[in-house]
DNA sequence: GATCACCTACTAACTAGTAGATAGACCAAC
DNA sequence: GTTGGTCTATCTACTAGTTAGTAGGTGATC
């Protein structure tokens, strides 16, 4: 309660775009401290270790995505619209450089490496997205706005992969225009404007 | 030249299977040596830094990538099949989980943290993937095998985000069967069998 | 005898995490 | 309204382990 952002919330939005440019073995507590202000042994008292952090750190990223999603389902109502403004979130994330790379993505390349607990947020997000497209496209389908050849559900994972393949491409290519080159094509091909 | 496999080779070999687990900032010296039986800086006489270990690494990775393109080209004339082929070699090795991920794509979403000389290298390996494809996508398009709306270019990039995306789902999911979930209807897409 | 591949022994910096002190805020009892 | 107790957030100072990397020595091989 401390003002408009607690220290908490600080060392939680600073480990997040510390964790999204290098991944989980990639930042330290040092660095973290540097950038908040605070002694190094001040972040334990928020959180007792890197993976408690780390696991609060996704849980939180998938809290706001689920919120953005039901934002979006509530302000947009045409399927194929929903699933362009869902692309054009992350162009614009990716275009300003302010969150380049999902968290759960990056971090499920990762997942041999990460504690148990992480694992299971990070799946847990993948799940969540893919059902929720999943959904998405099932509607499109039935509205007949939406064009497919298989299951909804294989299109929908299809989908995600594409995504996250982009944001991977984008990044090695260094190339943010790279990832609108991708996904267009993708919407292009599932709701064909004529 | 000692024997069939040089201890640098070892160090390489072992490197690799670390850094596909979990990344540049998932190993260490130490992981090496202790898988290789060798001391710390015995590694040091063969590679001065881990940057150019790494680099190494992925030079040698994309020349085994290489040679193995060229030798599909021998092999399989047909695109589609080329394509097939191509992801039913990482299905394989993601089912019996001997190389389950791709150096370069896991390094892609690291490339913020990563050594300029490694990005680099990484950066070529999509340049050369992604121009191998255009030209499988080019021919498979000429000979009508092949069917895409967009350019063979663009249509190459997508396919690789969903390979890689592919990946990445895999290892989310815990499940290499998801690889092929995701690929087996993008070549049905591009070449259907009706 | 030079070179190679490895060794022991070391360094400086960094890693996450702990112990214990301090300073301020809030809240009661007197 | 002052006193005393508790809670919270931070600090300094530390630990044990790990990190990449170095210096210099040894034994085998060409």
């Amino acid at each position: 309660m401390t003002g408009s952002t607690s220290t908490s919330d600080k060392i939680l939005r600073c480990a997040r775009s510390l964790l999204i440019q290098g991944g989980y073995n990639g930042f330290s507590y040092a660095d973290i401290a540097k950038v908040v202000g605070i002694r190094n042994a001040s972040i334990h008292h928020h959180f007792p270790s890197k993976a408690e952090l780390v696991r609060t750190l996704v849980a939180r990223y998938r809290e706001e995505a689920e919120a953005g999603i039901a934002q979006l389902e509530r302000q947009v109502s045409d399927p194929a619209a929903q699933l362009a403004s869902y692309v054009g979130y992350w162009e614009r994330c990716i275009a300003d450089a302010s969150a380049p790379f999902c968290v759960c993505a990056l971090m499920a390349g990762e997942i041999p490496a990460l504690p148990a607990e992480i694992v299971t947020e990070v799946r847990a997000h993948f799940r969540s997205l893919s059902a929720w497209l999943t959904s998405v496209l099932e509607r499109g389908a039935r509205q007949g706005s939406l064009h497919f050849a298989g299951t909804a559900k294989a299109e929908a994972e299809s989908f995600m992969a594409c995504v996250h393949g982009a944001m991977l491409s984008a990044r090695a290519y260094g190339d943010p225009g790279t990832f609108g080159l991708i996904t267009r094509p993708l919407l292009e091909r599932l709701a064909p404007r004529h």
